[in-house]
DNA sequence: CCCGGAACCTGAAGGC
DNA sequence: TGCCTTCAGGTTCCGG
């Protein structure tokens, strides 16, 4: 599942190869990835356009065109992007083909994926909150944002404006290693607990950008290689397996129908 | 605004 | 072997 250090790992692999490439076919296999827009609208928004540069906001990748409009791919589930994979490719819903002769492949098992050309970056960053990365989210903006919600932290932290990228593996981890149990409501955490939720958070995805993305089900680098930041896991995926701290069995919940992975010792209710 | 649940989607896995 | 159900989870929508 692509979350945040997924994203950034392939922007920044994607990065070198697309900087500077035009656009000069754009063929769409399954339309309903780029809904509203038709195949033929899809195509001549893109066709001819150079790369300028790409960004990543929260799970959103955004190449910037020559015409400053965005080219803004979320993978949701199980999308990929692949550079010049070998052909054919089961289940591709666009093929990207540049001005060296390159491809990039967007498949998608499940059909879920969204692709769509904007005018700027203002309709994604209207949905999201700060980027956990930037220096400007401290701790004291995370205990200022949790304060008002009373829902378990769990599902607050897979919400998308209050903190950007964070996904259902790595807010397993940062619980985790914060030691706070997923089922606390968020207003409750203590100072402390904030703090030490907010490192936690920063240093799960720090680890794994440099472990360059976690490859469980479908994740693969533009490359096709695998990440390695799931061997790092802790709880995430890991149900019945023994804390690495404690060795208590790794419990499984089900919060808002998302598998949520904890200790039971070490992450007190 | 906040909360929780359903829907979207398809392939894998497990039960019988 | 094969059919059926359940699970996986990012986002959006809807009702309370």
């Amino acid at each position: 599942m692509p979350e945040l250090p997924e994203v950034e790992t392939i922007r920044r692999e994607l990065e070198p190869y697309l900087v500077g490439k035009k656009f000069v076919e754009v063929i769409v296999c399954d339309t309903k990835i780029i809904c509203p827009l038709t195949a033929a609208e899809f195509r001549e928004g893109l066709v001819g356009q150079r790369i300028k540069s790409l960004k990543r906001r929260g799970k959103y990748l955004i190449l910037l065109l020559s015409n400053s409009k965005c080219l803004v791919i979320h993978l949701r589930m199980s999308g990929v992007l692949l550079l010049n994979p070998p052909e054919p490719q089961a289940r591709s819903r666009v093929v990207f083909h540049l001005s060296d002769g390159s491809r990039l492949v967007l498949i998608d098992r499940r059909r879920l994926a969204v692709v769509s050309i904007l005018e700027g970056e203002e309709l994604v960053e209207s949905k999201l909150g700060p980027e956990p990365l930037e220096p400007s989210f401290t701790a004291k903006e995370l205990a200022r944002r949790l304060k008002r919600r009373k829902a378990p932290i769990k599902a607050v932290l897979l919400d998308q404006k209050v903190i950007a990228g964070i996904g259902n593996m790595y807010a397993d981890e940062a619980l985790f290693k914060a030691r706070v149990h997923p089922l606390r409501p968020a207003s409750d955490l203590s100072w402390q607990e904030t703090e030490r939720l907010y490192t936690a958070i920063i240093s799960t995805l720090r680890s794994a950008i440099e472990h360059k993305g976690a490859s469980v089900d479908t994740y693969l680098r533009p490359g096709g290689e695998a990440g390695a930041a799931h061997f790092n896991f802790k709880v995430a995926h890991c149900g019945g397996k023994p804390c690495p701290e404690c060795g208590t069995p790794v419990q499984r919940l089900a919060i808002r129908n998302r598998g949520s992975y904890f200790c039971p010792t070490c992450q007190k209710c």
